[in-house]
DNA sequence: GAGTCATGCGGAACCGGTTCCATAGGACAA
DNA sequence: TTGTCCTATGGAACCGGTTCCGCATGACTC
């Protein structure tokens, strides 16, 4: 194991000197970094970014804290916050965070606090008072994707305006028997992500006068459960909405592929629109709000990094919109009857 | 910041006391630690990881390369990994590996060499030599997930055996005119996957005696790309084959879709097989050969971990082949017309 | 010519744990 | 009674960098 004192030999000046030399920090003549350069490269040099950890107190390493790495929303954020990290310099250090408290228990007490980590990005979970707290005390700066945390930086969608818009839309086009293929209230993680689409939905259907009582059904989030709940709402034509709000694009491909299943055409007989900006959205022409989380997981990068620049002492906490973009395909169009001029 | 030092001085012990009574190692009298335990709790005492590395020389951290983490294997194998690594007392460091040669530099000299791990799990990345050799020389436990990579234990199913087995199964079911629908051999990654497919769906076609010109089309590995590739090939009935078999489960649920859109149906006018067991297989009736890479995560974890075994001395290197397990469902069966017991 | 300042470098302390070594008391066996 | 072993503890070295402080040199200013 060769160490800085090593090359420091080998080129015949003091550690600091080779220190210094090498990380480019302080006053080192040309010549004598050269020597101490050629030193380190002939005996295979490796820094130990651990020793410098602790010399400096900075790991140059962020915690990333998710519920799941293979969920297309999650899986985005995770690769936009690799992508901007690395080039920083920075690694990142995943902790999945399960449903079971005594794992995030264990997460927070154990892993993060240690001084693993300079900062903490908490994509879809909503960080508790105390954690954020512990964390606070440790110095550590932590931003939030997914929802909103007291005391922190988060970055979100509206979740309400963003189904509130759908529906509006689907309002728009002259539908009326408007309903809401979402998540299950007792299922979701800790944002109440399902709550507050289904509640953005509602609003809509309220402020057009066209409440009902059939307006929403529990649903998987993911394709399977759009197809099941689809085939289930979509069976009885006596019942069948004109149009779904589908809480997230895989709802609305699942229900796409119900109504195919049972004949029924899209957009014709049927309007779906989605929340997302799914890959898979644009082959089945869905119709949909994207919202890109991996530019959110980007953001998110950009807004650690300020906090941990040396001189940024306190930055104001705020909630930060991100902006979403409708993509209208060939899932939605007028109800069938409909005098779109009406 | 309170160091142990201060735990020490609380509880009126020397630090090499305080140390051995919160880690467990060593003689230290029941009193003694009870003392020092309710001291450390006193004063909020966090044990710095950083420094317990930098004196033991382990970081407790395992270094993951991964091309992806936002495709379905990718993420499916991470989850594995993360799942069993976490249990272990383990952190996971992640690095996405690009297809620039750059980054991947970068990666290997500035990330995974400074000791900030313990071990190295690349998955769906070939290691060239030069990289195992400079793990190997830091005494870094490797283990390969996709592939064989000379040197190191790799963990991978035999992929021309998977699409030979699929071919030979759709033989015995009478097909004749059977096609692959796979990756573009000029785009795969490190291993060459594509090529290992489109080769064992080859000599099984040879060796039944069913060889064609019009054997293979290359798609991006993706349902979009299977769908697209799928309308291309089916769409003239005159030259349309009986038979797929799609690179993965992604190329064929596309093909599934492709062949709804035209009206062809599946399995009576066309079988088609998957190689994956996608979480999508089982809503779209996918015949499939599961190679599950969740648990693929796991075994790697757990072949790391013995190989970071204090006294595990030199572990031979092998290659494991992964069992997958054959499913059945509603996309194949014999062509039309065919005499099945002939 | 004395004072100031920028540059270059070595020595030593420091980050916060772990662990080797020495010391000492008590139990137990020969 | 002496020797040996086990337990319990403190002191100090150590892991491998970084950085503060001090000293020396040379250029430049007044």
């Amino acid at each position: 194991m060769s160490a800085i004192a090593d090359v420091a030999r080998l080129a015949g000046v003091s550690k600091s000197t080779a220190s210094r030399a090498l990380s480019g920090n302080g006053y080192v003549s040309q010549e004598t970094r050269a020597r101490v350069e050629h030193a380190a490269a002939g005996i295979g040099y490796v820094p130990s970014s651990i020793a410098s950890s602790l010399a400096t107190g900075l790991t140059r390493n962020v915690g990333v804290v998710i519920p799941f790495v293979n969920r297309w929303f999650f899986s985005e954020v995770l690769e936009g916050i690799e992508s901007a990290l690395i080039p920083a310099g920075y690694d990142l250090t995943l902790y999945r965070l399960h449903a079971d408290a005594v794992g995030r228990q264990r997460v927070f007490d154990y892993f993060l606090a240690r001084k693993r980590v300079d900062a903490v990005i908490a994509v879809g979970i909503s960080l508790r008072p105390h954690e954020v707290r512990s964390l606070n005390a440790l110095g550590k700066p932590i931003v939030g994707i997914g929802g909103d945390i007291p005391e922190i930086s988060t970055l979100s969608i509206d979740d309400a305006a963003a189904s509130r818009f759908l529906t509006e839309h689907l309002v728009s086009l002259g539908h009326t028997r408007i309903m809401h293929l979402g998540g299950d209230q007792h299922e979701q993680m800790d944002f109440a992500v399902h709550a507050r689409r289904l509640a953005g939905v509602r609003q809509a259907l309220a402020a057009a006068g066209l409440s009902h009582r059939d307006d929403f059904r529990a649903v998987p989030y993911s394709i399977p459960g759009g197809y099941a709940g689809g085939l289930a709402v979509l069976s009885d034509p006596s019942t069948r909405p004109t149009a779904i709000v589908a809480g997230c694009d895989e709802i609305a491909i699942g229900v796409i592929l119900a109504a195919r299943q049972l004949g029924i055409a899209v957009p014709a007989q049927l309007s779906i629109v989605g929340i997302d900006g799914h890959t898979l959205a644009e082959m089945f022409g869905l119709t949909t709000l994207e919202q890109h989380p991996s530019i959110q997981g980007e953001r998110a990068v950009k807004l650690i990094l300020e906090r941990l620049e040396p001189h940024a002492e306190a930055i104001a906490n705020e909630r930060i919109g991100i902006p979403v973009d409708f993509v209208v395909r060939r899932s939605t169009t007028a109800p069938a009857g409909a005098d779109r001029f009406a």
